[in-house]
DNA sequence: TCAAAAGTGTTCTTATTACACCCATGG
DNA sequence: CCATGGGTGTAATAAGAACACTTTTGA
């Protein structure tokens, strides 16, 4: 039988999945393990919670030294405890992620890690611990919230594009969606002020500048907000039959 | 500097919010603490996970001990770990569902426990540690739940009616939903199995019987499945006027 | 004048909502 | 024969999806 003393023989560490979105690509800054255990591996930002620290107090202490960020979208996702995941003993992680614009990032000395780097989510394969898992739940629940909340701001610069919140809004959801029914959502949201300003300097026809109104989006919350996305059909039937094709045998 | 093996002195819990559903009623199971802290108290059923023990393990293990339920719906659902939420040291705790048919319920005797009892959600208002904000969280995400995914069946015994499944929904969703409208949606999915068989010795026309039709669930459920449930407008405005006239001074 | 991305409306289809009466049974 | 809850269809509205061409700029 277990002594009621040897339950308190564990330690708990927060791991945060700090999401970016730059050159169309989503991302998540990783940091290279400089010590033991997994030393030399790519790794969720994370660090034991102290003591006297609450959760979400760790976890943004976590992101903050390593980017210099406060008051940016923090949420708990979920726990991770499987017994063997930890070599040290038994730590159980609680998961966060986190939205940033990788405009105000600033790289902070971190002395946990030798390196931290933004990695595109799609090339991420081979993490530290049980990071892929997190990683993917954290996706999962990312996917989740910008078709539900308009989150999809806190990753863009204060000023944008339409063309840049779709991008964003594509990488994300791993999907197409339709430009003119799009804005249309958007638009009728009435959650973005027009800057009447336009993009300088390309080589194409400047697109307007939008910016977020948070105001009006604190306004709408409490009656709760409807935010839904949908595929385009077309486009999700020609994925398909790409994808049916690449599994056929050349004939 | 806190020292490396400080951060080994801390315990975890899981919690869980059993859900039920009896006489029209959405019931949580709660025991009646025997022991400190907070004896006397009603509480979410809990306890600390084994060295070596996995948090999904734990949970079913409190669960099966308490019920002598397997194989239920459960789900980890937020972790909490507020410094101070626990007398005994740093105590954090995961918090898990699960929805149960109270028809297949036997109290097992539980030496945790004085009393396990069903309480109606809706008096429940005086609970041991942080587990009315607990129960909160749990709450919440068991009405997102019920909108995205078929799960109200695990409430229901295997043979129901129509107006039982509704019934269920409203409770949950607290909400009123349209007889009719109501029937339609969840027929249209073809999920029911008409059992071709109806009540007995009610004082009024018998209503049919159905099951849910798990394997064709499972089917659909690798494409992705809807199943939205809205308030119907009218009653909702109904609600709404009735509040606004509690809230106001009788002329 | 060309390339590149911005911007814009309409039609069709599908899903949601509102709503009221007759039916079968037991007491 | 009455009380109780079971059961049913239709029309109006709203939301979503499909779709192609013109505009503005820099090179």
């Amino acid at each position: 039988m277990t002594e009621f003393n040897d339950f308190f023989k564990s330690a708990f560490t927060v791991d945060n999945v700090i999401f970016g979105f730059d050159e169309g690509d989503l991302k998540i800054l990783l940091i290279k393990r400089g010590e033991a255990p997994y030393k030399g591996k790519w790794a969720l930002p994370g660090y034991f919670v102290y003591p006297n620290e609450d959760l979400d107090t760790a976890a943004k202490r976590v992101l903050e030294e390593l980017t210099g960020l406060r008051n940016v979208y923090l949420e708990q996702v979920q726990t991770f405890g499987a017994t063997n995941r930890h070599p040290f003993g038994r730590v159980i992680t609680i998961a966060y992620f986190s939205l940033v614009k990788i405009s105000d990032y600033n790289l902070q000395p971190a002395s946990i890690a030798q390196k931290a780097q933004w990695h595109s989510i799609s090339k991420v394969n081979d993490l530290a611990f049980d990071h892929i898992e997190i990683l993917n739940a954290c996706f999962q629940r990312l996917k989740w919230l910008v078709r539900t909340r308009p989150v999809g701001f806190e990753l863009l610069p204060p000023q944008f594009t339409l063309t840049a919140l779709q991008h964003l809004y594509e990488a994300i959801l791993e999907t197409d969606l339709d430009k003119r029914n799009f804005r249309k959502k958007i638009l009728s949201m009435n959650l973005l002020i027009d800057l009447e300003q336009t993009q300088e300097g390309v080589a194409h026809r400047p697109a307007r500048l939008y910016q977020f109104d948070r105001d009006k989006y604190d306004q709408f919350r409490a009656e709760g907000l409807n935010f839904e996305l949908k595929e385009s059909k077309k486009k999700e039937a020609k994925r398909a039959a790409a994808h049916r094709k690449m599994l056929q045998p050349s004939s």
